[in-house]
DNA sequence: ACGCGCTTGGCAACCGGTTGTCAGATGCAT
DNA sequence: ATGCATCTGACAACCGGTTGCCAAGCGCGT
């Protein structure tokens, strides 16, 4: 039985394995495929060959020859952005949970490049998972028409989404620092293109008409620590006490340049981040943050993308999915001075 | 001209463009991959429909057909490690300008998952890049026997390598430690499968030992930060005044652990990190660490693979490459205890 | 005018599976 | 014994390209 290893040492393909069985390759196919659609015994046969062999399905064949493909395209702008590690991680367990395998593509921030990466994509896997997706909704929507897509953190009529409930936890944010006796407060905004950046604005903007405080707008900045420093000294330069930024990496960015400029953090100036990533933590002071599941988020994303991809009896698709957030209060945040 | 695009919605294939110019599909074939196989006149009709039709050829058909995939897998033990971020992205950046594709895959810190993704990759990509691999030397060995294959920071005799020089590193990192005034050490030691950890070690005793201080070597922990909290009390129990660690993951939880128990850094403690990862630079306090051009690695891993795909004229293929490392003194560090 | 070699394009097999269709075998009721 | 439905497996086309081989067409030297 094993000897017959010792012939050719590439892969065994249903071929090898019908002709050892003396069937025919349709059959092997069905076997392993269609289990009921043949006969119990030589399906066991079949079965004790292929393990003996060490059969693998060629991918590739079986993707031609379907049309599925058995991955799922993950889009993100930049890998080595922190936010994104907990949610790839999340996409990535869910997926191979359901038996797929995760592309994982750096769109580096341009909509050129998300484009032709979905455009790549549309043979190369069964559907799409794109982040804060810098496309317009009409590309987003023409795309969403051509293979199965799921938007995390990006929010078009027709698009089945995952959000995350930033705007809300902004409000929080505000709330927070208006009791703690601010009332000159920035945002520090995130890229132009970022939907997230501008929906947490607008949230932002109204929660503090409502509560009659001063909230100005400063930016827009690149989602980098580096940019921290440019929004540190605008922060500074417009007389606020206490910063909202766009994200953790802005935020921290500017707390390592108040500390180089001598301004204490939170006794001068209070910052807040976005999204709790990490070394959010252990950053210095540790910044208060707003956090959200983020890995569950990538979770959510897959399980709606899968629904779509094998619709299931209970008709019951849901098409959007909103991730809760809150505020988690570090040391980043303090009285306002004018208090004290 | 235009008017064709309303008739199948699908994408193109080459048959289309045959049938269009009213030749044989192997020629279009040719004609878009063997230019100089085509007539110049036939080769620009075919492109013009081409592009005209918006053709994209199909990965899988390719890849079944000419055997290679375009495809090169990148093995990490765990996406969410900082430290992978950058060796990520010098990878990616460098596969994308060679045309290939990442496969980027989770291992889960584990060599089962390790194996058994390296069986499925076989199939498909064209090779593949594994980090701080988990196999055994036969493992690794015999797997690169069968798909080209470039370990990062492994070194086993017959499989190329990219090895960042953490071990010369630390004797910088001793030597530093020693000309403050300590001389009692410990090493926090990464997993037992860890080869890099292993060789760290060796490293350092050797050095330890030929200057005459004392090295103790504490652990195994994970490569987590959750760990640090075991290493610091660790650390602290056995008297050391000053600790090189594994990685940053593990120094930066030490500091958080350390800062907990009221212990100063680097009054009462110092520790030294490995990596100088995401999050080194702005910890508390910014972490003293060997820092080595990580994304570089990534991108000297993928020239050496694909190197070996495409073999040159120029035989002189080389099968290993050494990263420099340096120490970078941060806060973490500084005059022991005793000496002050 | 002939033979030669080079260029250029077509034919067909093939990569490794999937799937529609059909025929032989089997079992059951009539 | 005949008819009919059911089960099982084989055949072959197909997915979309690649590639070895062959032949027609061409220019050129003799």
């Amino acid at each position: 039985m094993a000897m017959k290893a010792a012939g050719t040492d590439r892969p065994a393909t249903i071929h090898d394995i019908a002709a050892i069985c003396g069937v025919a390759a349709s059959t092997v196919s069905r076997a392993l495929s269609t289990p009921e659609r043949v006969n119990i015994r030589t399906r066991a046969r079949i079965e004790a060959v292929a393990t003996e062999l060490n059969y693998i399905p060629n991918i590739q064949a079986k993707a031609l020859s379907s049309g599925r493909t058995g991955a799922v395209g993950v889009l993100v702008p930049d890998i080595t952005n922190p936010f994104y590690f907990d949610l790839i991680r999340g996409t990535q367990l869910q997926l191979k949970a359901a038996g797929y395998t995760q592309l994982l593509v750096d769109t580096e921030e341009s909509d050129e490049v998300e484009a032709s990466s979905m455009e790549q994509l549309r043979k190369g896997a069964d559907g799409i998972i794109v982040t804060a997706s810098r496309l317009s909704d009409e590309a987003l929507l023409s795309a969403a028409a051509k293979i199965p897509i799921v938007a995390i953190n990006r929010d078009v009529p027709g698009v089945p989404a995952v959000v995350i409930d930033t705007p809300s936890a902004t409000s929080q944010a505000l709330d927070h620092l208006i009791s703690l006796g601010h009332s000159r407060i920035a945002y520090v905004a995130g890229p132009v293109t970022s939907q997230s950046s501008t929906l947490r604005w607008d949230a932002l903007a109204a929660a503090a008409e409502e509560r009659g405080v001063d909230v100005r707008r400063l930016g827009p900045f690149a989602p980098k620590t580096q940019s921290g420093a440019a929004a540190a000294d605008a922060a500074v330069h417009s007389g606020v006490t206490a910063c909202i930024a766009f994200n953790d990496l802005i935020a921290i960015g500017m707390l390592q340049r108040l500390r180089e400029r001598g301004i204490r953090v939170p006794e001068d100036m209070s910052v807040v981040g976005c999204d709790d990533i990490f070394g959010a933590d252990f950053c210095n002071p540790p910044l208060t943050t707003m956090a959200s599941p983020i890995e569950q988020a990538g979770r959510v994303a897959v399980s709606m993308l899968l629904a779509q991809l094998n619709p299931r009896g209970g008709g019951g698709t849901r098409n959007r999915s909103l991730m809760p957030t809150h505020l988690t209060v570090r040391g980043s945040t303090g009285m306002a001075p004018r208090a004290c």
